[in-house]
DNA sequence: CTGAAAGCGCTTACAG
DNA sequence: CTGAAAGCGCTTACAG
């Protein structure tokens, strides 16, 4: 690899000068920049950017830490959405980005972006307090995506789960539905908490029946775990005589819809199924499944916008920015 | 951010010892290295890590390029896989992976790894031979993965899509299946090219009647497309009385499958499904669908493993990596 | 075993 | 407008 040592003398000026003609900032006259742009399109020079952090102090890069026990990761129906989003935006921002996934909450892959001194960090899904701390105490830039804090004056941006679970509820309640059975998420996830507790407060106002004995409780928000707490709960389901299910995410509803057409349940004839975050897959089963859409492409765009901004010392307005679900009604719904 | 001078002065050695405890190579007394841990400790220095990539002239970066036309890229079900398995592999070999999706094809991505010095390229997917050539350039070691080049020497790892297109049609042909519809994707990209003549192959060998009308030629290898086509060849499809179909990915399958479901026709009671690559929604649907199963976490793994090789100038056996497809049968496909 | 010095490839005042 | 010098935070011979 070249540098501007050798531009410089290939160019005869200084160093100092081919420097000023690439970053485009101080003067040079017209005839020092022709001869430097020649001599670097010629060699096909291009700056080392590892240089150029070690003096500006600014790594132009970023990271994506995703935390997940389960695979997949990056290509995850719904962490790979925001993950694209992420991409796109700072892509276009001219900033690069290391993506990590760990499947451990350690410290590890945090330390790692820190010691290659990324201009911020955007971290993904729920996340353990000592990783916060850990993070925090070394000034880094960084902001939470569709994960909750305690800690305050953290920026976040989360869907507003709660009132997406009360759409679904309307929803299913609207359709006629009086008997919903309900796959809940692991509670300890701010979405699954949240979905449920949107859900529970609708039914409540309703004054509709809808107990613990409704809600069966998840250890994780799998396909497969959609599809083995149907089956667990079939004698129950069918003695209840439910009519709908909703569950907390659509893999987990698609694990259901799965075990009841196993069982040549007519989905939405005998029962309604209804999902939460429009993955890709929602649409394209058959029937596609009703459910309640997260913006994840608003999510990353965002993510990158405002860690952009703390980056620069620009102003953050919001500490908190919580973007509004959208109902997507397709054919796994219909009226009871 | 602290550095390496004020850690020796905190603690009472010189920079050089310091960098010496640190490392871990060259001598240092016990004592010297007591007091630095201490101080390094309490600090919670963390090395930068630019610095030493600007001395040693190693980043320990490597960058992911995926070039893709269509959304999504980094959450696709296909590439998505093998980006998961780079960045669980690059990880264990404590390196950091940039990714970098881009929809055209343009030489501004790679650009960009470059001149932020990165170790080594993977490319995903087809390039055109200009990037190559602009990459090669450059004399830094890169890895295609599931992509062709006509270039001689370049080292890609692929998948054996002949010999899988071929096990296809053994399997269709074995269920008794003689009259096959095939949608094949686009045919400037390896795999579906060869996919299509590893089938064609084994037809012809079993002087099994198959010809050019019995193809649809697809736009793209997306699931829209695969139901587009199907919609459109839905006459000639009938009245040739086809009692299967081959699709040259899952999503391609997959989106005949829904149009076939749409219409009420029984998968696979009249006809039989079956695609290819093995993504994570061909085993969810219903019925799930019998397809031929790439390893891309192989892909991943060895993509990252090779390219360390690259970069660290040991010699890599193979330029030509070909990974092993297995048949993968599920409920979709069936005796005719 | 230890430290001073040079150097990685840039940028940034500063003097001219 | 231009160039010499210092410095970003490290590592690596080299002399002691």
């Amino acid at each position: 690899m070249r540098n501007i040592k050798e531009i410089a003398q290939l160019s005869g000026v200084s160093k100092s000068t081919v420097s000023r003609v690439i970053s485009g900032s101080g003067y040079a006259s017209q005839e020092a920049r022709d001869k430097v742009l020649k001599v670097i399109q010629e060699l096909q020079y291009k700056p080392n950017a590892v240089a150029r952090a070690m003096v500006s102090q600014r790594t132009h890069n970023i990271g994506v830490l995703i935390y997940r026990r389960e695979y997949p990761v990056a290509s995850h129906p719904f962490y790979g959405k925001i993950l694209d989003a992420i991409l796109a935006s700072a892509s276009s921002m001219n900033y690069s980005v290391f993506v990590t996934t760990d499947h451990e909450m350690s410290l590890r892959s945090a330390d790692f972006m820190l010691e290659k001194r990324v201009d911020g960090l955007i971290l993904i899904s729920r996340l353990e307090q000592n990783v916060i701390d850990h993070i925090g105490k070394f000034g880094v830039p960084y902001i939470m995506v569709n994960g909750s804090t305690d800690v305050p004056g953290v920026i976040h941006i989360v869907n507003r789960d709660q009132s997406g679970g009360l759409e679904a509820a309307r929803h299913l309640s609207g359709l006629g539905h009086k008997r919903i059975f309900m796959l809940a998420g692991p509670q300890s996830h701010r979405s699954h908490h949240l979905r449920l507790e949107g859900f529970r407060a609708y039914m409540n106002g309703q004054r509709v029946e809808f107990g613990d004995s409704d809600i069966a409780y998840l250890l994780s928000s799998t396909f497969e775990e959609g599809y083995r707490m149907m089956k667990e709960h079939w004698e129950h389901f069918r003695s209840r005589a439910y009519t709908a299910i909703f569950g907390t995410n659509d893999m987990i509803a698609l694990g259901a819809m799965k075990f009841l057409m196993e069982h040549s349940i007519s989905v939405p004839g005998q029962v309604a199924v209804m999902g939460f975050d429009d993955n890709d897959v929602a649409s394209i089963l058959t029937p596609s499944l009703t459910t309640v859409r997260v913006d994840t492409e608003k999510m990353g765009r965002l993510a990158c916008v405002m860690l952009d901004k703390l980056i620069r010392h620009e102003p953050v307005e919001e500490t908190a920015v919580e973007l509004e679900p959208e109902l997507v009604i397709r054919d796994s719904t219909q009226r009871f």
